[in-house]
DNA sequence: ACCTGAACACCGTTCAAGT
DNA sequence: ACCTGAACACCGTTCAAGT
């Protein structure tokens, strides 16, 4: 893997000035959503800064701290999420939607979350927007908190499958190679391979689950 | 963390047996399943067989190549899954529940083989019985297809979710005290610190997603 | 207050050498 | 055919030393 190593940007620009532990998870935050977590070492993060390996370690700590920032950075943004819509359905249905969307933005730092066991305090925000608007149509209590897990769960996995469908063009559809020829439906099969079908996924299950749980307009 | 790396199994006792591939897996497996992916590195690997690093070389080739072979054991027993139940809607019901549990006990290389993007091969016996059942009440093309991946959606993430409960016995679950002391629905917040309702939101959302796709006993 | 290079124990991997 | 130790370039992290 000595190519991508090789990889880096130019490093920043400074004569004298100190670098500061915003600059650091800025620069830290970007190396990760473009390369990955693996990508971030403490050295490509220094020459990057264009600082010394140990000068991070003045600022920040350690490599776990640098990542322990960036999930922070990501609870802040999760605080912004606001339902829009006049009846029920449409305004957790768009909580649903503003969620999956802001986590896709953030792919590799939400499996950084995950990892860090910090989901809890991620979704809490979306919890409440949630728990606000089933209980303005009557529903509370053990009824409401499984309806705001069950939803909260079709929204993680259907980022999940979008980023690894991102990854691999083939990954969650299926070659139809791989099915017996003698496998009649061919229409199913070749569904099956229509990558660009995730959207529509996570649609028909947030009906299915929003209708199951008997929220009408 | 020079005390985990201090964890270590017996070597296996050989003189002069020489290693096979199997055996390496097997061990390989077993250090993942109990450790954890990061936990493997060849040098542990080598210490538990009680060889040279060098010879684990020689038989697999690198550590890449030990990782595909634990997934590919994984495969192959995916190939197992069997559908069963008098109704279709139980069929088909026994099928995401039988894939949840044989999920739930390799957490660890279900999480590899989604990292390598072996989850279509992985998925694939799964989808092929589950396409039979779908078939026999009469689902076909492009629906089928649809049905077929909430489905698979919702198993992969309520066992992501059970994975990360049980490593944080207050993941996915949310801390009372997170919530305001004046939000009112005090049965909703503690009935979203209990960390055993997986199996519920499972059932939950599995009956939901029948009963929305409009599969009827 | 902030930066630096040297050094440590760990990695994965390769190579030349043994039997 | 199978195993070995030495060596390489990489890690994260610490330390003593500079300004």
């Amino acid at each position: 893997m000595s190519a991508a190593s090789r990889v880096r940007s130019e490093p920043v620009d400074r004569d004298g000035r100190p670098v500061t532990a915003d600059e650091i998870l800025e620069v830290a935050g970007n190396i990760v959503e473009r390369h990955g977590v693996d990508a971030l070492t403490m050295r490509r993060l220094s020459d990057d800064l264009g600082v010394a390996v140990t000068s991070v370690y003045w600022h920040v700590g350690n490599r776990d701290a640098v990542l322990d920032g960036l999930v922070d950075r990501l609870l802040d943004r999760m605080e912004t999420i606001r339902a829009v819509g006049d009846t029920a359905v449409e305004r957790v249905a768009s909580l649903a939607r503003e969620l999956r969307s802001t986590l896709l933005e953030r792919q590799h730092l939400v499996g950084l979350a995950h990892e860090r066991d910090r989901s809890p305090a991620m979704f809490l925000p979306v919890q409440q927007a949630l728990a606000a608007e089933l209980a303005s149509v009557g529903k509370h209590g053990a009824e409401a908190a499984l309806m705001l897990r069950a939803l909260q769960v079709h929204v993680i996995s259907s980022v999940l499958m979008d980023r690894a469908a991102a990854r691999n063009a083939s990954h969650g559809t299926v070659d139809p190679d791989l099915w017996p020829a003698n496998f009649v439906d061919r229409e199913l099969v070749a569904a099956l391979a229509d990558p660009a079908a995730y959207d529509t996924v996570f649609e028909f299950g947030l009906i299915a689950l929003l209708g199951g749980l008997g929220v009408n307009d």
